[in-house]
DNA sequence: GGTCGCAATCTTGTTCTACAATATTGTCCG
DNA sequence: CGGACAATATTGTAGAACAAGATTGCGACC
């Protein structure tokens, strides 16, 4: 993984790291409600790092904190989801420029193409996990090769899993499939060096993908507020 | 002691807000540690709702937390700073175009025409001071006028304040003006409803803004760690 | 039967104390 | 002068305690 610093980590940032796994991969459903007292048992920790660690997940966009009320998952409203996207088009087109702008570079380039190995190992059977996974770990890719770290950690913020997880169940076979093959074009793109061809795949892949919530059913969303 | 009266705000949402003040206008300078004992007694909090409102103030980069070592004010290095102003150039380019797309609505049009109406008003003598006033607030009427609450959210991230308060003593007053009339031609592409020519102008202002940092003494930037 | 008000209860907000873990500083000795 | 080691300072985490605001349930009243 990307985080491979000492063994030492703080309670709050490992405690930070379960609870968004936990909403990552739907432990946690959008919109359920997170808790203190019944989490510091099962988690072992105190009430103050809890509610630090809940802090960052807030900043991070995961979760929602309201005065009185206490921590949520965050449920995107269909209008926060679309925002998200738009900027995210701009985020990803920009690593997907810089990647392909280091490609020269050998290492950079044998970095890359070990991240997404397991992406052009076509995986035969597709199920809406194994999607959500491949397209996670495909993101990643691109954010890592582009090599700005900045934008690496800026980039959680956008919480596409979150989104992901939200419409999951409305992810026709076709489209994951339209999906992953778009994958390969980008990947294809990026080795090459082709800024231009890079950044333009990556955006009508995204803009694509965007088009498909408004076909998502509005059930999908939180109502707004 | 004091009981600060109706504080409609959680006391760590203040706390976050007094600190972050506090470091945009260089009252905590960057690199200055932030002692929790020290800030505990002189704003009159718990430590507990100090270190939640430093988790935050970490989440926006505005600090850095080490373990055992404690929060400090962030100070970039020469690199952070490119890497934030390669994203900030995309995400202001896809606000102006945001904005200017919707400048034909009377309503946003007025909000946007009165936030940039100090703008507009020039300076007749400029001070450093001024000057990052005047560009933090331009900036943030694009922002504003772009309607993209999560875009909004995101960049607070990038800390320009950060950028321009560490290379404060380097900012030529040519520097400025020319800053200060490229932020008019934006306001005018912006408000004659052009996006083309809105991103086009960002960009080219931006990416001008970022080779200037080039020629700022290294002293400005923290060292590599 | 429905609903409005109010009290009982739950949950979060905040502070305080305590102690463990780690970093920093100061001192002594070679 | 420099390095080992003790003393000190600071942060990391836990837990209790109480206040403040939300939620729920119940009973009275229409």
């Amino acid at each position: 993984m990307s985080m491979p610093q000492t063994s030492r980590r703080s309670v709050v940032d490992e405690l930070a790291r379960r609870l968004s796994e936990g909403v990552r991969d739907s432990r946690f459903m959008p919109g359920q409600r997170l808790v203190e007292a019944e989490l510091t048992r099962e988690l072992g920790v105190s009430r103050g790092s809890l509610r630090e660690a809940f802090r960052r997940l807030a900043s991070d966009g995961l979760i929602e904190i309201t005065p009185h009320k206490g921590a949520m998952v965050r449920r995107l409203t269909f209008t926060e989801a679309i925002e998200l996207f738009q900027v995210r088009i701009e985020l990803e087109a920009l690593a997907a420029r810089l990647a392909a702008s280091v490609m020269a570079d050998h290492l950079a380039r044998a970095a890359f193409l070990a991240a997404i190995e397991p992406i052009r190992r076509q995986v035969p059977r597709l199920s809406a996990d194994a999607y959500i996974e491949e397209n996670r770990a495909f993101h990643d890719a691109i954010l890592a090769g582009s090599g700005n770290a900045q934008l690496i950690g800026i980039s959680r913020r956008f919480q596409l899993p979150l989104i992901l997880s939200q419409v999951r169940a409305a992810i026709s076979l076709e489209a994951m499939a339209a999906s992953v093959a778009e994958h390969r074009g980008i990947a294809e793109a990026i080795l090459s060096g082709n800024e231009e061809k890079a950044t333009g795949a990556v955006r009508q892949h995204l803009t694509r993908a965007m088009a498909l919530l408004e076909a998502v059913p509005k059930s999908c969303f939180a109502e707004i507020r």
